[in-house]
DNA sequence: CACTAATCGAGACGGTACGTCTCGTCTTCGC
DNA sequence: GCGAAGACGAGACGTACCGTCTCGATTAGTG
């Protein structure tokens, strides 16, 4: 990602240039068929002032996405742990199924073979919201409404792992309306009572 | 994928000859890394002969993978589902341990951009096996040993989502030892008794 | 240059139309504004064919430049030495007073700092010019025309250097009209009788 | 080229600095390796500066060759014609075996496809140096030792075109040691008698 | 002596071309 | 007559410089 371009510089109307166009550019013909080039074209601006700022177009299209979801948000926090959980996820989902929904999966396609990028999503985008859960989960477990000896990162996983398992595996398409259900699995379990 | 070539030909010899070199081109370099024309070279053979019955490198390996992991087993059935369960998501960590994980990150990296690979692996891959798991888990369900009222495709995406979360984000490493702990928080629910 | 592609392949087809629009180019743009880009383009040929078969740019316009002119031919020999070498020199300077004698000095500008080039130009170009001057002038020594204690490598150098001179430092322009003059200032010496 | 800086500022420094620099680059690195980015930062100075007193990194090093070699000298008149000759021109071949040399045919090659850095070099170096030889050799026309029929402009060409033949074709090395051999074909010309 | 205006270094900017790489197709020649 | 070998058109890669354009931070000379 950027390493804090001197906002004084005259980078700051190339800067917004790049990330508008990436998106831009990601939304009209796919994640894949973009090219630094074109973003380069796209925006007004020499190849090099993207290389100067960013690796890849990877890391353009993260900041560009961090960018427009915006930092971590708290999780709700109603007194309803299932409502709050299922609000939560299907946010998500909603966001998944928008075009950025497809430059998202591309950014962790991406990932797979870019350990750096790998590393900026964990960093920028996973750990944050991770930590925001955590908080959320925790302040659940300290109620006596989650289990205590399930660690947190893990009830993460069972939250969300669904959620990408379908996002990355098309096996099904993502249904924001199941959530209320899901979450509902979750806190009781499978097994027949 | 290829179409059964006739194995009266040479094309058999090079047929193997392709996978065999696939595979071992993406366990030495990594999966991103491997090209068509050094899959050719390695194993002795023209380009041509590979496009003539693969669409890609990753249409190769594909089948090099399900050549070697072999069809889609029937899930265990000891009569102890929770084991079952466990061992039967463990077999896929350990196995998402070794070098053909990682290849098949690739793979799935490579689908998110690629319609025909996806299709490819949800009807070579993922949908034999989990048909099998719905066989097993129907069987529980009708055994009474789990909720009637949840599907069973959405019991296996509970089940495997946050082995591929981890698998795709990165976020932790994959823990075989910790699968009979998940399989419990599965059956039993996060909420506190 | 190229290293004899062979003839049978599809590139000659290729071959010339890269030949043909370099010097297309290097007439109606200059010699210095031609790029390996734009004669791939205007010879509808992908960059890597040029670079398969040439070091650069200048590589392709000598041999362009060869192809035009042709083999080094015998200096004409009618007897009267004098009218011979005004004749041979007189033809050299109308070629370069072409548009291909914009390309030459291109070419000579970029060997200066291209070893390889300097050498092809030198093989291919000057050395079976000299030869082919240097068996003339041996005959009219041995004729005892000329003295036979000058070199005929020197003589071939007093012969061209002032049309090199003019064509490369551009002092004033070249008169194809002069030669004679020169030739008999050569052949008598500037001492006064 | 420069037009007299204004010596009370600070720019007198960074114009020597990058007259040297640019020297000292040319000579280490070869005169086309030199760019005005590397002149800029070895001279420790802005690239700005360079380019608001010259047209280019020619422009620069000729201006570095002329402030080295000073202004063009008078042609020895010891009153014998043919050892001045020789000595002057001995000199010139001397210099040119220098690493100046190398910088000196790196501005003939940029003034192929540089008009103005092409007008430059005859105005501020051939001319002022011609018009020397002039003089010197219109004194010996009217002593009675050169021909009269003959344009001094001419005879410059006769007596230089061969060192500049070899200095930028490459042909031969610049030998000072022939130049007496080479005055003397000049005056008594190359008939055998 | 403080202040203003010019000039400096530094280097980002929009561009162009480089030479390399890989793609998927096409062609040739040897076995 | 099949298939390895590899040339082909295409086009993106990431780099190097170009010549122009901000930026503050020194100066220098003026008031």
């Amino acid at each position: 990602m950027a390493q804090a371009p001197n906002p004084d510089l005259r980078s700051l109307r190339s800067h917004r240039a790049i990330l508008d166009a990436a998106v831009e550019l990601a939304i009209r013909d796919g994640y894949a068929k973009v090219t630094v080039e074109a973003i380069a074209q796209a925006a007004g601006v020499g190849k090099q002032t993207i290389y100067r700022w960013w690796h890849s177009k990877a890391a353009v299209l993260l900041e560009a996405l961090n960018d427009r979801t915006g930092p971590a948000a708290r999780v709700p926090d109603t007194g309803d742990l299932a409502t709050d959980l299922a609000t939560a996820t299907r946010a998500v989902m909603l966001l998944f199924n928008t075009p950025l929904g497809t430059i998202w999966r591309g950014l962790i396609a991406d990932a797979q073979s870019d350990t750096r990028l790998a590393e900026n999503l964990r960093t920028s985008f996973f750990e944050p919201r991770t930590a925001r859960w955590q908080e959320r989960l925790d302040a659940a477990v300290t109620a006596g409404e989650l289990r205590a000896d399930v660690p947190t990162q893990t009830m993460v996983e069972l939250l969300f792992g669904p959620v990408y398992y379908r996002l990355l595996l098309g096996t099904a398409p993502l249904d924001p309306d199941g959530t209320t259900a899901r979450v509902d699995y979750l806190l009781n379990g499978l097994r027949a009572r």
